[in-house]
DNA sequence: TAGGCAATTTCTGCATGCAATATGACAAGA
DNA sequence: TCTTGTCATATTGCATGCAGAAATTGCCTA
């Protein structure tokens, strides 16, 4: 036995080893809703997706119970699985209930966020505004995810920070539809720089607001552009080729 | 899935047939979680469950997984599954977090209840001071658990409703810190009167504040009974005995 | 030709079996 | 006596097999 181990280097980087095959089908399985590769509504044979991830049902089974109780699929009893059908009229609940949200957020980072917290949102901050300078926005929506998961873990209240990213994840399937609205990406990040003034100045009160105006403005964005957009037509599914092109 | 109301006495819970096992199994397990008969922290043998339950391993466990992402129970790799501590310092994350729910539900419900609702609520607020009446703890914490879950219905938000549920089954299980004390009893009921006044008159702000103060005076007593009792020894566990008296 | 019924087929749900890992005890050496 | 290495046991994780329900197809009848 070699007295020093070889430390395959996962050991180091996995602080939380998602050692079992189960976990990982669960993060896999999210990846592949949060990224939109399996179309909404379709039925999931675990036949087919056990063998395209190379394991057995059993597995699968768990890591779909998982995903059942987190709402991304639908379990129909033996009448199989189903990606949990994007919904436009769930869009507004999900925005009203993150709102409530936003405001304790806002309420309670003032007078709990660390220097180092404020800092690192600091970087966040900065992080976003070469995005909308670039006008790459597929990295503004994802560094403004992270900018509010962040400051929501701020709070140092884990209820909160995890029921946060959970409805943060929900909302994300729908963030195709101010993916191209590039006037609502000007106006996301005027509006966060009052978000980034009032942190700075940690006054609550004003914060809670600005974060609930910015939750409010962001989701009448998405009804809007769902209005307009006649993108739900159920007929068509071919969504996946916009990625092969 | 939504988190049906395991709300005690199986009875209630029977509405929707559950035709799967593991969908019975998560409701016996929640039961079981939710009435404390299983002392915290305890390890969960998979097969002396499943045996108690009657059933094969396979549907116990896509159960536990169910409990896992519910956060009743936590599962730790190759080493089996544990019952999710029950942690006095959870409590003020989790009541600081119902507290925005409160807010909401309080904002929302006066202009879309419906005279059946706050119907069936004016019936539950007469249950609930026949309770007060008898002196009747276990049956006023079951009530007043009904009386808010039908609030947060009442919103028509199902996101909220179904989040506000799942805090409330959190919350439950730290119940027993309030059972005995009956001048919260006396003073919760009070605070009720309130909430149906300002119910019936629909007035938005009114509710909300006496939503959230509700909410924070039950959760300042359950802190205290908390502090004073010092009832987290983890050496005996015969809490189980409570219920059979 | 259209509708209804029945058989087949496919898929889910659950039980069981085997391999892998963790846990505890025990013995040998310092 | 304490530490360390090894082994035995128990438990978890996963794969496979079988029974039952649902969906589909084909056939028969009107």
């Amino acid at each position: 036995m070699p007295v020093f181990a070889v430390l395959p280097t996962e050991e180091f980087v996995l602080d939380e080893a998602p050692a079992t095959l189960h976990d990982r089908l669960v993060s896999r399985l999210r990846a592949l809703f949060l990224e939109g590769e399996l179309p909404e509504g379709s039925r999931i044979p675990e036949i087919a997706l056990s063998e395209r991830f190379g394991v057995s049902r059993t597995p699968l089974r768990e890591a779909l119970k998982v995903m059942a109780a987190e709402g991304f699929v639908i379990l129909r009893p033996n009448r199989g699985a189903v990606v949990a059908p994007v919904d436009p009229t769930e869009v507004a609940p999900l925005v009203e209930f993150k709102g409530a949200l936003e405001r304790l957020i806002g309420l309670l980072v003032p007078s709990r966020a660390s220097e180092a917290d404020i800092a690192e949102l600091e970087r966040l901050h900065l992080d976003l505004g070469d995005a909308l300078e670039r006008q790459d926005h597929a990295a503004y929506t994802r560094i403004n995810y992270a900018f509010h998961q962040r400051l929501a873990q701020a709070t140092r209240n884990p209820v909160l920070a995890q029921n946060y990213e959970a409805v943060q994840q929900k909302i994300w399937r729908y963030r195709f539809t101010i993916n191209e609205l590039s006037d609502r990406l000007t106006a996301s990040y005027a509006e966060h720089e009052g978000i980034m003034a009032a942190l700075r100045a940690r006054t609550r009160l004003d914060l809670a607001e600005r974060l609930e105006e910015h939750n409010r403005l962001t989701g009448e964005a998405m009804a809007q552009a769902l209005a307009t957009t006649g993108r739900f037509s159920p007929s068509h599914k071919s969504r996946k080729r916009s990625r092969s092109a």
